[in-house]
Parts: structure tokens; C-alpha cells; sequence
RNA sequence: GGGAGUAUAGCUCAGUUGGUUUAGAGCAUCUGCCUUACAAGCAGAGGGUCAUAGGUUCGACUCCUAUUACUCCCA
């Protein structure tokens, strides 16, 4: 006794030594800045063109004022798990990392910035305006290329690139002239979306519709030569009341009989405009007459066309009144509507106020209500564009995942309009279009070149470089940000050289399904386009990523973490788990903090395996049986993973490939193999199992390492002595070998056995210390447990495994599947509990042996259904009918 | 208003051409454990009329139709 103490005590000494040498808790940040810098040193994420397959990603750049959030986070993992996952497969892995220049955010940003400081944008010329954005570009812009480093990011960072850059600004120029010799690009007056706070037209695209409550009102028309007789109008804007020119109703509509040829007098104003009769009115809507102003509205827009109206702009770019409105000239729209109504109500004008609801048009960038607006803009023709672009996906060239998003995809596709791609900004790329004193204008990529253009086309002008004034517009971001997969390479300029030629088309593109239209369709069409091929083979839509109660994570409602304070809390590895646990390709992410930590978890679930591994004192001994079939049962379930990530990634279900390996890793390798090959405390390990365990260990590491970069490094520079330039990034992904089903079968059998004894000591009360025993009824599963015996004995604290043919006194009865097992116990049986429980099960297996034998006897099933289905049906009644039995009989031995 | 999608355990999701013991996992819950790698842990357990109503089929969570609820997209 005195001696075993003090053995025990030397060991305990050994072990804790140890130990100490790892911490017993796994500490993220001691080890993935470490990493990330050697990563870094070493250069490991550089690609450069060679004889190697390429895999390639271009990453959906960032707006360069954005600031990392959690939707970021979802996507860059992803495609960081591709692109180790491939690098891993022996590819060339290049991942483009950058952003894009952000036009109307950007601009925004450095007006506020300099109106801090004084400085109005009216005051300061285009050049020096630029100036400032530079400045700003260079010291504040792009943060979150920065945060990307903290995620574990494996971008190629020497090719950082930024829409705005020279060879991505003279793209687009190149681009912009092609399309406009094409006759694609055109200029016209249209109706397009204004945003009155940035001063700006903005596509289609970038106009958000949100319900708001707001009024009707309906005001009195009088119609002329007619004495006190009126039109009623509803109208839900009467600040527009001054844009007027007609008064629209529907040919049908009796209520207007007889007025044809007549005019109204429009409130306040006092203008007389004509009654119009058209189809478009909807009878259903207000009063049935509809009050036309051709200049705010683009159905009223067309309208006017269709009738020749007068058109009449009431507003300045800045959403005020401009001349043509009279005493509310100066005003704001809403204040002026406000003010207008009281006049309206004080003039006996107004008849009745209704509450309504109804869309309105915001500007996503400003949030402020959109006014239509007529007004010059740049256009780019869309249809033939888009019929490639679509074919392309629905030939599956392109695969969308989920492919749900196919349906949209076609939808816009097929009822697209022209893009407007001009901006009144002065930040982004300036149209390359040169008007000339003679009211025309030349398109060319530089001022030089415009200049050659206008002489050849206007000989007798002899022009100037000074007669040139070039556009005062920029170009929409994403009329570069279309180009990105292409001029990341460099690919419009140089279309030969030997990196676009390798590197594209690009192999998958992970983005949010919202920027669908603004740029996955842009970029497919500007591939076929100009490179005449697709610009990637599948396309990774994310889910949203949105809080607990379903919201989007918005600034505005503050109700998203701070990744960088996540990733302190939990680690990289951390909270990249917790992204991608429970967000399948396609559905939203409802976050929560608690999957983080469950990542937190799992790094140290890991850590302390290694410690457990580690620890170990190693001899030179005999294999145990148990450690040997623990190995080989080990080795066939590494295979059925290998198996399953690959199917799982070629379908790019990361997170159910995710969630396998956290199990593969917590419960098939911690739980069960380590539990088996656990020396007895004390004593060593043999040199075999050891070193075996350690490759296991290995792989493991290499099938996580996508996932879980850092961790994986760590344990892989921890279980053996690596070369100084060794790193798992680079170590080749495990393969699956021929696997054997029949280990795993027999071996999940032996699991349930060994849980099955484990839960009869539960119920019981009986202390893990109390060696049991077992008696196993003859039965076909004899073999299987013979083999096992080592190991059931191991981990269910069995003493003696006996075969029996009939029952034992005195013991519980288990039920493995359909083999009995007897185990003696010491304490009372409870008779009553124990024939309550039996008739459960046999009441269970009394009505599925029911539904069995309705099946079987149904000659139509018998006939139709595959042989395998029946066989199978006929041994479930079989295995049925022997429990059956087995449990009356155990009734009959408990009464 | 038009289109698309989703509905499975308390929560988040699997369920692969309809057939594997009349549904699986993780988290959460409950019970028992400081067992010597890990309490950020170990062992075990409970929990579902597969949204509702019909239909097709020998057989439906799975296919069809309608209804309800939610989500997204477009105007």
C-alpha cells in the first residue's frame, strides 16, 4: 500500500511535469498572431503562375470605407476553408484580395470629413476635392483588409488591388470606349432615380422600397366654364401640385362622361391643363382621376409623351423648390408639402385627408427618398448582354448553390433595363466623353486621343486640346467592380498575358445573393463580353447573417458584435466555427454568441487531447488487442470521413461537413479511440499504438485544418518534430483508402453494447468503480463480441465476458439490438418498474411487427416493391419477432 | 400587385432519385459524476401527429393540389 502510494506519486510527478509544458487551457491569441506572421514570413499565401493546376477566388471587394462586419466574416471564411481545402489538394491556390473605390460612400465620407474642418465641397476644385479623397484613401481606406489578417484570411496579399488603381482605371476606360463604338453605351434624357442628398442618379439597382405610412389627399380640380363644378384628385404628393400639366382619367369610366375636350384649374397654382382620357388610370384608385406631372414621375412621364404635355421641373437637384414653384420656392419637399396642405385646407381646396400606406423609393446609400428626375445620363444597353449571361447558368456553365437562386437570376435577366452608369460625383472614373464647341462630343480614352478623334471627325474645326471638356460625371463602382475577375489579371489591357491566361476563369465566387444583379450578373456578362468565357465556374450565395429576433445586423440598430472583439473572446478558429456550424449555402445565420464559444470549445477539446497524447510515457512493449482493433476500426472511419468531406465539399456544404468532423473529432476520436488506447493510470503506452496515435492524430489535423487554421498548425508543430519550413497549410489532404464497411458495422454494434451496459449502471446506481459482468446469450453476434471482448471489458468496466444459453438469475437484462446480454446484479430488482418497461417495448414492437406483416401481406407490395425492400421488410419482422420473444420471456422470468 | 423560397425536437439545421427497425445531429434541458487530458469536461436520459387539409402510390417527412404563417426578390 505504502509502496503503491508512493509509485503513484512518481508518476504523478512525471505526468505533471509533463503538462506543464501545455497550458491546460487552449489559449487562442498565444497562438494565431504567432501564426499568422510566420505564414506571412514565409510567404505562404503568394501564388505565382507554374505547371500546377490553379484554383483561383477574386474576393467580393469590400467598399474601401466598410469596416469588418459579421456578414464579411461569414463570407471570407468560406471561401478561406476553399481555398486551404484546395491548397491542401495540391493546387495553386491564388486568392485576390481588394476593394472597391465605393463612388458615392467614398464621396460622402470626405464631404463630411472636410466640412469638419471647414471646407466646402462647392469651394474646392475637382483636383484639389481628389486630393483630399486620395489622402484619405491611402491613410483611412480599406481597414478592413487589416481585420481580414485577424480571421486567418490566406489572401494573396501582394496583389492587393483597388478599383481605382491605374491598370483597374484604365480598364475601365478601355471598356467604356469599346462599348460606346459598339453603339452599346448611349446618352439620353431619361427619368432616373435622383438621390437629392448625394446629388446623384443611381441605377435601379440601388433603390430600396420600404412601406410608410403616409396620407392621401384629395384635392378640388375646378373645371373650367363649368360654375362650382370640380375634379376630385387624390394624390399622395401635392407639393407636386405645381408640376401639373393634366388631369388624367380613364375612357371608361362613367363618372368623366362628357368632359372630353375640357380643362381643370389646378389648386393654388391657377394653371388651366387639359382632362386627359387614358388606359393606365386605375378606376379602383382615390377618385379615378389622376393629376399628371410629366417631370416626377415616370409613369406620368410616359403619359406625357403619349399626350405631348408640357413638362415642368419644379425641384433643384437638392429635393427644394426651384422657380417654377412659386412661393414655395426655396423649400424642401416635405416642408413645402407641409405647407402647401395648410393652404390647400385654408382655401377650401382640400376635401379629405385618408391615411395610406404605401412604398416609397430610398436611396440605398442615403436612406433619403428618391425623386424620379429627368435628366441627361450615360446608359448601357442590357439586352443582348443578359441572353448569354443567362444561358450560361442555365446550361449549368455556371452553378449558382443553392440553385434556388437560378429562378431569380432568370427573372431579372429577363426583364432587365438599361443600366444607368453615370454619377454627378467627382470620385471614381471620369467619363472618357469630350464635348466640343460644336455642341458634339467624342468618346476616347485619354484627352489626346478624344482630340485626334474630333479633328478626323470635324476636319474643318481644327480643334485644340483646349476646346475638349470632358464629362463632368464619374462612372457607377460597379461598372469596375464588373470588370474585377478580369482586371484583377490585368486582363483587359493584356488579354495574353500568362496570368489571365492561367488564372481565369476563376473557380468560385462566395457572395451575399443581395448583390446579385449589382454585380454577380454584371460580372458573368462582362466575361462573355470581353473575354468571351465565364468569369467562374460556381457561384457560393451566403445566407444573411441577422440577430436572434431575425433583424438584419445593422449599424443603425447596433444590434451586431464587433467581430475583432469576437475573435479576442473566442479566437479565430473560434469564430470561424461558430459562422459556419449552422449556415448552410443560402439560409440566414441567426448569430448567436453561443456558437462562438462552442467553437472556443472545440479548440480546446482538441488542445487537451494533444495533452493527453503528449503525456503519455512510451515503451517499448507488446500491442494490447484492444489498441490494435481500436487502430484499425480508427483508420476505416478516417477513410468514411475522408469520403464524406469530399462529397460534402463538392456540394459546398461546408457546414454539414463542419459538424461531421466536430463530431468525427469529439465523440469517434477523444471519446472512443482515446478512451480505448488510455494507458491505465500509471502505467505507459507502447511504442506501436503510440506512434500510430500520433498519425492518426496527423490527419485529423490536416481533414480540420480549413476550418480551424490555427489550432491545426499548432498540434501539428506540437505531436512531432517538424522542419523549420514545415507548415499543415501545405501538407497534402488525407486520402481515403479501400475502407471496409464491415469494421465500422461490427464496431458501431460493440458502441452500443458498451452504452448499453453504461446506462444499465446509470439506472442502477451502480459506481463506475464496480467491475461488472457479462453473460451474452448464443447468438449470431457471438464472434463479433469475442473479438471485441478487450474492449468492451476497457470502457464499461467489465471483469468476466461469458456465453450463456439460457437465462442467469439474478441480473438485469439488456437488449442490444437483437442480442441479449445477462448482468448480475446485487441490488433488488424493482419487478414493477422493470414489467412496466418491458411493456412498452413490446407494446413497440407488437405494432411495428404489425405493420410489418400488413406490408408483407400485400401482394401488391410484394410484387411492385425491389427485392432488397423486401428482404429487408421480411428480416425487420424476423429481428421483431425474436425480441418479441426475448421480452415475453423476460416477463415470464420476472412474474 | 407579380415571382421565388421556407415550414421537421425548446433553438439551429440534416434527412441525397418515395422503402434501413413507424424520424437524425449539434446546442439547450434533465439525472449522475471533481474518473488520473479536458467542468470550456465525463457518462447517461428525456424530447417530434415531420405547419394544416386533401390527393397520387403497395408504401409519403419525401411527389401533387389547396390553405395558413414567415422570408426574400421584383415593380
Amino acid at each position: 500500500m505504502f509502496l503503491s502510494f508512493f509509485v503513484s506519486l512518481q508518476v504523478d510527478k512525471i505526468l505533471n511535469k509533463k503538462m506543464a509544458e501545455l497550458e491546460s487551457k487552449y489559449i487562442a491569441k498565444n497562438v494565431e498572431d504567432k501564426w499568422y506572421k510566420r505564414w506571412l514570413d514565409d510567404n505562404r499565401f503568394h501564388s505565382e503562375v507554374n505547371e500546377k493546376e490553379p484554383y483561383t477566388i477574386v474576393i467580393p471587394p469590400p467598399n474601401v470605407t466598410g469596416v469588418l462586419h459579421m456578414g464579411h466574416m461569414l463570407n471570407e471564411t468560406i471561401q478561406d476553408v476553399l481555398c486551404r481545402k484546395e491548397r491542401m489538394n495540391g493546387k495553386n491556390v491564388c486568392w485576390v484580395p481588394g476593394t472597391d473605390h465605393a463612388s458615392i460612400a467614398t464621396e460622402a465620407k470626405v464631404v463630411n470629413l472636410l466640412k469638419e474642418k471647414g471646407i466646402d465641397k462647392k469651394d474646392l476644385s475637382r483636383e484639389d476635392f481628389l486630393k483630399y479623397a486620395w489622402q484619405w484613401k491611402e491613410e483611412k481606406g480599406g481597414i478592413i483588409l487589416e481585420q481580414l489578417r485577424k480571421l486567418g484570411c490566406s489572401c494573396d496579399w501582394q496583389r492587393t488591388q483597388f478599383t481605382m488603381n491605374e491598370v483597374m482605371s484604365e480598364s475601365v476606360l478601355e471598356v467604356f470606349v469599346e462599348l460606346y463604338n459598339k453603339g452599346l453605351i448611349y446618352r439620353g434624357v431619361r427619368m432616373v432615380n435622383w438621390d437629392p442628398k448625394a446629388l446623384t442618379a443611381v441605377s435601379d439597382e440601388e433603390v430600396i422600397y420600404k412601406e410608410q405610412h403616409s396620407k392621401l389627399y384629395y384635392l378640388k380640380y375646378k373645371i373650367v366654364g363649368e360654375k362650382d363644378k370640380f375634379l376630385t384628385v387624390a394624390t399622395t404628393r401635392p407639393e407636386t401640385i405645381m408640376g401639373d400639366t393634366a388631369v388624367c382619367v380613364h375612357p371608361l369610366d362613367d363618372r368623366f362622361k362628357g368632359l372630353d375636350g375640357k380643362k381643370v384649374v389646378v389648386p393654388i397654382v391657377n394653371r388651366e391643363v387639359p382632362i386627359i382620357y387614358d388606359e393606365y388610370v386605375d378606376r379602383e384608385f382615390g377618385t379615378g382621376a389622376l393629376k399628371i406631372t410629366p417631370c416626377h414621375d415616370i409613369n406620368d412621364y410616359n403619359i406625357g409623351i403619349k399626350h405631348k404635355l408640357d413638362k415642368i421641373n419644379i425641384f433643384n437637384d437638392d429635393g427644394s423648390l426651384n422657380d417654377n414653384g412659386l412661393q414655395y420656392k426655396g423649400m424642401d419637399r416635405f416642408d413645402c408639402r407641409k405647407r402647401i396642405v395648410k393652404d390647400l385646407e385654408e382655401n377650401g381646396l382640400m376635401i379629405k385627408v385618408e391615411d395610406y400606406d404605401n412604398k416609397i423609393g430610398l436611396s440605398e446609400r442615403t436612406q433619403v427618398a428618391i425623386e424620379p428626375k429627368l435628366s441627361e445620363q450615360w446608359f448601357l444597353k442590357m439586352k443582348d448582354l443578359a441572353k448569354p449571361a443567362l444561358d450560361v447558368v442555365e446550361k449549368n456553365e455556371i452553378m449558382f448553390y443553392p440553385d434556388k437562386f437560378k429562378n431569380t437570376y432568370r427573372h431579372w435577366m429577363e426583364n432587365v433595363n438599361d443600366w444607368c452608369i453615370s454619377r454627378q460625383l467627382w470620385w471614381g472614373h471620369r467619363i472618357p466623353a469630350y464635348y466640343l464647341p460644336n455642341k458634339e462630343y467624342v468618346v476616347a480614352k485619354s484627352k489626346e486621343d478624344a482630340l485626334k478623334l474630333a479633328n478626323k471627325k470635324y476636319p474643318q474645326e481644327n480643334y485644340t486640346i483646349n476646346d475638349l471638356h470632358q464629362d463632368e460625371d464619374v462612372l457607377d463602382t460597379w461598372f469596375s467592380s464588373w470588370l474585377w475577375p478580369i482586371s484583377c489579371f490585368d486582363g483587359i489591357l493584356n488579354p495574353d498575358n500568362k496570368e489571365i491566361k492561367y488564372y481565369y476563369p476563376t473557380n468560385d465566387l462566395v457572395t451575399a445573393p443581395d448583390i446579385m444583379f449589382f454585380w454577380v450578373a454584371r460580372m458573368v456578362m462582362a466575361g462573355l463580353e470581353f473575354k468571351h468565357e465565364i468569369p467562374f465556374k460556381n457561384v457560393y450565395f451566403t445566407g444573411t447573417v441577422r440577430d436572434k429576433l431575425g433583424r438584419k445586423m445593422s449599424k443603425s440598430l447596433g444590434n451586431s458584435p464587433d467581430p475583432i472583439m469576437l475573435i479576442k473572446k473566442y479566437g479565430a478558429d473560434g469564430v470561424r466555427m461558430g459562422m459556419l456550424m449552422s449556415s448552410p449555402a443560402g439560409n440566414d445565420l441567426p448569430f448567436d454568441e453561443s456558437y462562438c464559444e462552442q467553437g472556443r470549445n472545440f479548440s480546446n477539446k482538441i488542445w487537451n487531447a494533444l495533452r493527453l497524447v503528449k503525456g503519455f510515457s512510451v515503451e517499448e512493449k507488446e500491442q494490447p488487442t484492444a489498441n490494435i482493433l481500436a487502430i484499425e476500426w480508427f483508420k476505416q472511419r478516417i477513410n468514411e470521413m475522408i469520403e464524406s468531406i469530399n462529397d460534402d465539399f463538392s456540394k459546398f456544404r461546408l457546414s454539414e461537413s463542419l459538424k461531421n468532423i466536430y463530431k468525427f473529432v469529439w465523440d469517434d476520436f477523444c471519446s472512443w479511440f482515446l478512451e480505448i488506447i488510455k494507458p491505465e493510470y500509471g502505467k505507459s503506452i507502447d511504442k506501436t499504438t503510440y506512434e500510430q496515435t500520433l498519425d492518426i492524430f496527423d490527419s485529423l489535423m490536416k481533414i480540420l485544418h480549413p476550418f480551424m487554421p490555427f489550432v491545426t498548425e499548432e498540434i501539428y508543430h506540437q505531436i512531432r518534430a517538424r522542419k523549420e519550413d514545415e507548415t499543415i497549410m501545405y501538407a497534402p489532404y488525407p486520402k481515403s483508402e479501400k475502407s471496409n464497411k464491415k469494421i465500422t458495422d461490427n464496431f458501431a454494434f460493440i458502441m452500443e453494447v458498451i452504452t448499453a451496459i453504461r446506462s444499465l449502471r446509470n439506472s442502477k446506481n451502480i459506481p463506475q468503480k464496480t467491475a461488472l459482468e457479462c453473460y451474452f446469450k448464443e447468438s449470431s453476434s457471438k464472434d463479433v463480441i469475442v473479438k471485441y471482448e478487450s474492449i468492451i471489458k476497457k470502457l464499461s468496466n467489465v471483469e468476466k465476458i461469458d456465453f450463456v444459453e439460457d437465462k442467469k438469475d439474478a441480473c438485469a437484462a439488456l437488449m442490444i439490438r437483437t442480442t441479449e446480454v445477462f448482468v448480475p446484479i446485487t441490488m433488488a430488482i424493482n419487478v414493477d418498474e422493470e414489467v412496466k418497461k418491458i411493456n412498452e417495448q413490446i407494446k413497440y414492437y407488437e405494432g411495428f411487427k404489425i405493420s410489418t406483416e400488413k406490408k408483407l401481406s400485400n401482394e401488391r407490395f410484394v410484387n411492385n416493391a425491389p427485392k432488397q425492400v423486401v428482404d429487408l421488410e421480411k428480416k425487420k419482422l424476423l429481428d421483431c419477432q425474436t425480441k418479441l420473444q426475448t421480452l415475453k420471456e423476460q416477463l415470464l422470468a420476472l412474474n
